[in-house]
RNA sequence: GCCUGGUUAGCUCAGUUGGUAGAGCAGAGGACUGAAAAUCCUCGUGUCUCUGGUUCGAUUCCGGAACCAGGCA
């Protein structure tokens, strides 16, 4: 019998935090947040972090958990979601998923296998090296010899996913073009449902647009001041979060107030597109539109109860 | 009131030696398997302010009007 898990996924701002408290009450839940910025102790404003007054209780992982200067990513996302999931299990309550990183969520879901071999930093060092030397194309071409249906499918202005590409192939010899083909294919361990939260786009930006003020009204600009006097630089992925790595640009006199706001306005509006383009691909999605329920969460919670229990992830009671 | 410059895509602007036009940004769509709040790809028809004239043909040249800047009174 696969085990019960919920995931409650959505673009940012739309109010995936509010609804899950909610959620995670009248199923018996603990949340384990699938945010790559939230993740990070001091960085709490920016990243939209939910308070311990707003969690009411329900156990949330994977909130406040690493330095910023710590290495984070999906590998060490899934280690620990699912040494929390065990946990949570132990505890008699169901897990339930929330966030925006899609990424994250799918390597979870469909258990995708990352532990077969070590990164190696210095090579992907040197293939960086050579990208600002040689050019984006030659690190392409250099895949293409390697693994040509991975060169196919990455553009060769992506260096990041070449490298990885290349960095996968020195590593196990094998290439990642396969490796991929054969996890696409997995189904998933758990008896799962997975919630996308969404609302018409102009909404979305509008409240996009308002959250950022509020961010600015919080203390965004000290928290910000504060990470850098610590020490945390923008070299790090944490400073690269939204919120951070333009009001950081703002600090080190690169740009001006207005600007660092209207980029960190408008970058924020693009990733909700892209978090969006993630969900549609995904299969076994089950949309929730608030307009569609007049955006009232008690109805909402309705339908996804409903929902849980045809899947039988929770009881019938 | 006079002089000068401007009025072209939602915004900022380029351009057409007269054959109805194109960049950046915004916006839209997409990819994504160890940086994912990252990284990358694709998508440009709009009364060329209005109105007379010249012309086979005007957004482009000429006249007039309106509006916006700046200057002079």
């Amino acid at each position: 019998m696969k085990r019960p898990f919920v995931v409650l996924a959505g673009p940012t701002a739309v109010g995936k935090s509010e609804l899950s408290i909610e959620l995670a009450k009248r199923i018996g839940g603990a949340v384990i947040s699938a945010d790559s910025i939230q993740v990070y102790k001091y960085m709490d404003i920016g990243s939209a972090k939910i308070t311990k007054e707003e969690m009411q209780g329900v156990d949330h992982y994977l909130v406040d958990e690493f330095l910023p200067d710590e290495e984070f990513h999906v590998v060490k996302f899934q280690q620990y979601a699912k040494k929390y999931m065990e946990e949570i299990y132990q505890k008699g309550q169901i897990p339930i998923l929330v966030g925006g990183t899609g990424f994250y969520i799918q390597a979870i879901l469909k258990d995708i296998d990352f532990s077969e071999q070590e990164s190696d930093e210095a090579y992907r060092h040197e293939m960086e090296k050579l990208a600002a030397e040689k050019g984006a194309e030659y690190l392409h071409e250099m895949l293409r010899k390697v693994d040509e249906k991975s060169a196919k499918e990455i553009h060769a202005n992506n260096v990041k996913r070449v490298i990885r590409a290349l960095e996968y192939y020195h590593l196990s010899g094998e290439k990642i073009s396969e490796h991929n083909e054969k996890e696409r294919q997995k189904q998933s361990p758990y008896n799962f449902a997975y919630f996308v939260l969404n609302d018409d786009r102009e909404k979305i930006y509008e409240k996009i647009d308002r959250r950022v003020e509020l961010m600015l009204d919080h203390g965004l600009v000290d928290e910000v001041r504060h990470l850098k006097e610590m020490g945390y630089g923008k070299e790090l992925v944490s400073m690269q979060g939204l919120g951070y790595k333009e009001i950081l640009s703002y600090l080190d006199g690169e740009i001006s107030y207005e600007e660092s706001v209207y980029i960190l306005k408008r970058d924020t509006r693009h990733f909700a597109k892209r978090q969006l383009t993630w969900f549609k691909r995904e299969s076994d999605v089950i949309w929730v539109n608030k307009p569609d329920f007049s955006y009232n969460n008690g109805e909402i919670l309705n339908f996804m109860e409903e929902i849980l229990k045809e899947k039988k992830i929770i009881k019938n009671s």
